[in-house]
RNA sequence: GCGCUCGUAGCUCAGCUGGAUAGAGUGUUUGGCUACGAACCAAAAGGUCAGGGGUUCGAAUCCCUUCGGGCGCACCA
């Protein structure tokens, strides 16, 4: 257990034993550091059910702390705050506690199996920079998770089937209608035939803009999808050499991006599963026939807002987007069992969303007690404030960006390193992190404006600010040949903000995992890092004579080494050696 | 029409399960390298928390309302 979940235990115990009934409490950072590092709320609230004098309670539970030596300078103020202090001495006890392991600043908890799935790249078309936010922050919470003590499955879930690839198909048709693949009573081996990534990525765009613009190009792209999906022997072989060449590039990406998946599957991995599926959905008699289409009612008594019911099954008898998740459910609870399935997307998708999750439970596609849940995601706005389209040419490739900014991280790299493969790895890692680092700090659910310029700044607030940093503090480590084994000698302020900022990161790390979100940490660990700078700036460690004030300096600066490790590897943001 | 969501410093955003004096970065102005790495540190200026009303010891936060953005509402994904 952390040193500060147990000091929470203890002050909810003392509360109990002086007669309050209380399972939680109310402790949070001071806000006025003047009178004390954290503040108890609860005064005030147990006034309330208990009917007396907010001071008076208070004045009991002060009692009753202040015979706690970890506690200094137990006081009430106002209506009934009571400010607690943390002594010296348990700050220093904290600090050899992490010196020991980082890990005592985790709270462990009960382990899950739980299936994130967070990829929704699509094989027709080329990463924009939308795709960004569900691929750092899906993969961030998949690490968080899993330093808290869960089992995380990784599925990217390509989009592989549906319009797109009639599109993309209708498109090469005319580029080169001279293909086998093309000719219906063809039966012989399909010669070898490549197409480079570059290539695809202008094809969809392409293709979509003449379809949306031509009535007669939108049918043809209809009736390949139709014939795609039906088997057509020559679409089929052609659509597998464009989703292998695809993929190959989008795994690159998701790689540079330090994004990583354990299932590369996509929509129609779950084929094999549709027909269990219905049959399964059917058997509870919920399914019913509506205007040609196979659907489900999913709303509540008790819902205040329309839900409209789910299509399952198409007029034409197709599956769409609703059956193939559903059966992607089935398939993973068939084949992984697990206690959650968290969904990574733009928020746009919630209502939708909500549908499925009902549709499951309804017809028992998973068990009572199977948690699912969606995750929305903000919006992406263009500098007009409006969301911009994905669907037209016009918007800035995942590619483009990251070369953008990579090339400007090269720029500032230190003129020292000149091996220049270590120069383009280096640079590509000190990019990404302005990317990823730019992209968490922001609320997950909060449409914002995206900016190249803001994604790409490599000073202040950013990444590269904390790589620099972290580097910097390994750097001082190297070059000391002093033995540090104890934490003994707080200074000054300075070395106790840091010290009390280190005793907060279990708290961040929790509202991380309950909100779903990682602002709070790219915020803390911004924190931490630059208290630690102006520590830095204050005083000289290497050369300072007082051994005992030496080393546990140098103890300090191992403890945040080690604290922004954990946490930038949280964040799925890679540190150079140098940079 | 029904439902959801947002409006906080010049700009981009935190803070929202009610807590004391609303924060950060950036931009502007200014100071700090013969230095453990200056992608750094320090300081100043910058606010009617969209407007109005209510709830209470206490409201940026909860409720109502007006104005202004954005999103969703069965065979797209």
């Amino acid at each position: 257990m952390s040193y500060i979940k147990k000091i929470e235990e203890d002050l909810i115990k003392y509360i109990n034993d002086c007669g309050y009934e209380v399972d939680s409490i109310d402790l949070t950072e001071s806000n006025r550091p003047d009178l004390g590092d954290y503040q108890i709320n609860d005064a005030m609230k147990l006034a309330k059910t208990y009917h007396t004098n907010p001071r008076e309670i208070a004045e009991k539970i002060k009692e009753k702390i202040e015979q706690d030596s970890r506690f200094t300078n137990v006081n009430i103020a106002g209506p009934g705050f009571i400010n607690i202090t943390i002594s010296d001495s348990a700050l220093i006890e904290f600090v050899n506690l992490l010196h020991n392991s980082i890990d005592n600043n985790i709270d462990k908890q009960e382990k899950k199996k739980i299936i994130l799935d967070y990829g929704g790249a699509n094989i027709a078309k080329t990463l924009h920079v939308g795709h960004l936010r569900p691929a750092n922050i899906g993969e961030a919470l998949k690490r968080l998770s899993i330093h808290l003590g869960h089992e995380v499955i990784g599925d990217v879930h390509f989009g592989d089937i549906g319009r797109q690839s009639g599109m993309v198909i209708s498109e090469i048709k005319r580029l080169h209608p001279e293909l086998k693949f093309f000719d219906e009573n063809y039966e012989g081996e399909y010669e070898p035939f490549t197409i480079t990534a570059e290539e695809l990525g202008e094809i969809y765009p392409r293709a979509n803009l003449a379809a949306q613009e031509s009535e007669e190009r939108m049918e043809e792209v209809r009736q390949i999808t139709a014939e795609l999906e039906e088997g057509r022997r020559g679409y089929v072989a052609l659509w597998e050499i464009i989703k292998e060449t695809s993929k190959e590039d989008i795994k690159k990406i998701y790689l540079d991006l330090n994004t990583t998946f354990d299932l590369w599957e996509g929509e129609t991995d779950c084929f094999p599963y549709i027909p269990a599926t219905i049959d399964k959905m059917k058997k509870t008699g919920l399914l019913y026939e509506s205007e040609g289409a196979l659907v489900i009612d999913v709303n509540n008594e008790e819902d205040n807002k329309p839900m409209p019911p789910l299509v399952v099954i198409k007029s034409n008898g197709a599956t769409l987007y609703a059956t193939r998740d559903l059966a992607t459910i089935y398939s993973r609870m068939e084949r992984f069992n697990p206690d959650i399935m968290w969904y990574v997307t733009d928020f746009r998708q919630s209502l939708y969303f909500e549908q499925v999750f009902r549709a499951s439970k309804k017809t028992h596609l998973v068990n009572e007690d199977t948690e699912l849940a969606h995750f929305g995601l903000g919006t992406m706005n263009g500098p007009d404030g409006k969301p911009f389209k994905t669907r037209d040419g016009g918007v800035m490739d995942l590619k483009g960006l990251i070369e953008e900014v990579i090339k400007e991280a090269e720029s500032r790299l230190n003129p020292s390193i000149t091996d220049e493969e270590e120069r383009k790895e280096i640079s590509k890692i000190v990019g990404i992190s302005a990317l990823k680092y730019a992209d968490f700090i922001t609320y997950r659910g909060t449409d914002y404006i995206f900016d190249p310029k803001k994604f790409s700044d490599l000073n202040g607030k950013t990444g590269p600010y904390l790589l620099y940093s972290t580097i910097r503090m390994k750097s001082l480590l190297n070059k000391n040949d002093t033995e540090y084994k104890e934490y003994s000698l707080i200074n000054n302020d300075t070395d106790k903000d840091i010290i009390k900022c280190l005793l907060n990161m279990p708290l961040i790390l929790n509202k991380a995992f309950d909100i779903k979100s990682l602002n709070d940490i790219a915020d803390y660990i911004y924190k931490l890092t630059s208290l630690y700078n102006k520590f830095y700036s204050e005083n000289r460690v290497l050369t300072e004579e007082n051994i005992e004030l030496k080393s546990s300096w140098l103890v300090l600066t191992d403890v945040v080494k080690r604290t922004n490790e954990l946490l930038l590897d949280i964040l799925g943001i890679k540190i150079p050696e140098k940079m």
